[in-house]
DNA sequence: GGGCAAAAACTGGTCTGACCAGTTGGCAAT
DNA sequence: ATTGCCAACTGGTCAGACCAGTTTTTGCCC
């Protein structure tokens, strides 16, 4: 482990061990390069590497300070790489629901044509499960509700893919059950989709199931938009580097 | 926001936008700041915020590589696995191509609504190349073709999704261009679809560009399945250790 | 030729000292 | 007391040097 490593997690643990409060001034760069005798740019990278996880941010002229919002891991998976991700690129939650919003509604619809008696069951259990919760508590059931579709369509690959994706959407559906759930009308409107989706593949209504399904994502994708437009802090915006439009794609 | 900032970002995007793959390679450091017209020590820092996101991770004297964003499956096991259930299962070809209808037509769709003009470059350069092959030789103009227009998608989710389901596209490509392409009034309709799809994206019109990479797609499972019902060997197993695990997404 | 060790040519890791660019606070002129 | 300016902070960037690992090339020996 190098030597910029060991300052981070030095820095980090005092801020941890409340050395340091959030909110508090860390000291300059150059005070924290002769305390711990080395040099700035050693001191520089840690705290990079620290901004990287969230535990610093840094003004120019002023200093760097202890993160007000301790994160306390909800999930004590290392999805927070994940949500720093949606964080710096917003764009990206969008890209995930455009995937989506395709996937969803081919399970939707192998579902209503494929289900064996076994899986009407668990998709029965998780919709129960679903519609007694507090909407406002977890994503859990949502996501339970969609998995439980989504092993009903039968196709291993599909299954596959969409585990892949598991951990993005469970951040996915947590943006839709935090900022849309308790808006009442939009808990409406969402139950009421469910209830479509799931209606339509119990009666084995396959084209049905694919386009409440995809009218469901679809929905999601436009509220939380709508939502960032009025200003609101869906997953914290930050103003883009720009011109990622000319050179998306290529290699060096 | 500061060019450090910038640069990571610009990195991410990069990455996001599957230019870079997971575990792939990076650029060294030197190379970076002479090719971002910045310093090294800029490069550094912003290395170290994305090694604190767990984007990438470096290792001394060898480099830095693009850390797998989706973690847990997505990764050559899971992979190989899938391989043999492949192999052993030629439904799952089939599966593959139910879920490749539905991506495959969403990456022409998007890509005719957002190609650049690198964009339509390449592909019109794979698209030629695709013409100018002899078709029975091999599969490769045919996948480079496809991939072309999922890079144009812009959207990373995607083209990660697809990146991983990679190595089963090629066996599905294959299967085609072994399958159909000796017959000449197949070759003459699959060659007419890659037009078309081409056509519509060059013109920005993604719905018909949809519907043809949709209608491609099919008409390889159609034709693959009456192959098949004739009695046609669709897929020669490779020789592969019998040894079969119970299939990972407990499915059948 | 084939095998193997030395050496060159990479890679990242650290240091130094300089200068630019925002922020802040005190002190002088009004 | 208010205004305005300047000095002393702060972080941001740069250049070049050297150390420390890894990979590739070289060139000798058998």
């Amino acid at each position: 482990m190098g030597i910029s490593q060991e300052v981070s997690f030095r820095l980090e643990r005092l801020i941890l061990d409340g050395g340091l409060a959030p909110g508090q001034k860390i000291p300059s760069e150059r005070q924290l390069a002769a305390r711990l005798g080395v040099s700035r740019a050693i001191i520089r990278e840690a705290l990079h590497e620290l901004q990287g996880r969230g535990v610093i941010e840094t003004q120019h002229g002023r200093g760097s300070f202890v993160a007000s919002i301790v994160p306390a891991t909800d999930d004590l998976e290392e999805n927070s790489a994940l949500l720093h991700l949606f964080a710096g690129h917003p764009r990206t939650l969008y890209d995930l629901l455009e995937v989506r919003e395709q996937l969803e509604g081919q399970a939707a619809e192998l579902a209503a044509q494929r289900a064996t008696r076994g899986d009407r069951h668990s998709i029965t259990k998780a919709y129960q499960a679903l519609e007694e919760t507090d909407p406002m508590s977890n994503a859990k059931p949502d996501h339970g509700f969609h998995q439980a579709i989504i092993e009903a369509s039968h196709n291993p690959i599909l299954v596959h893919v969409l585990n892949g994706l598991k951990n993005m959407m469970l951040l996915t559906v947590h943006a839709s059950v935090a900022n849309l759930n308790p808006r009442a009308e939009m808990r409406q409107l969402i139950m009421k989709q469910h209830k479509q989706i799931y209606q339509a593949i119990m009666a084995g209504r396959a084209n049905a199931a694919r386009k409440a399904a995809m009218a469901h994502v679809r929905f999601v994708q436009d509220s939380l938009r709508s939502l960032e437009n009025q200003g609101a802090e869906v997953i914290r915006v930050s103003l883009n580097s720009g011109n990622f439009h000319e050179n998306p794609t290529k290699r060096y």
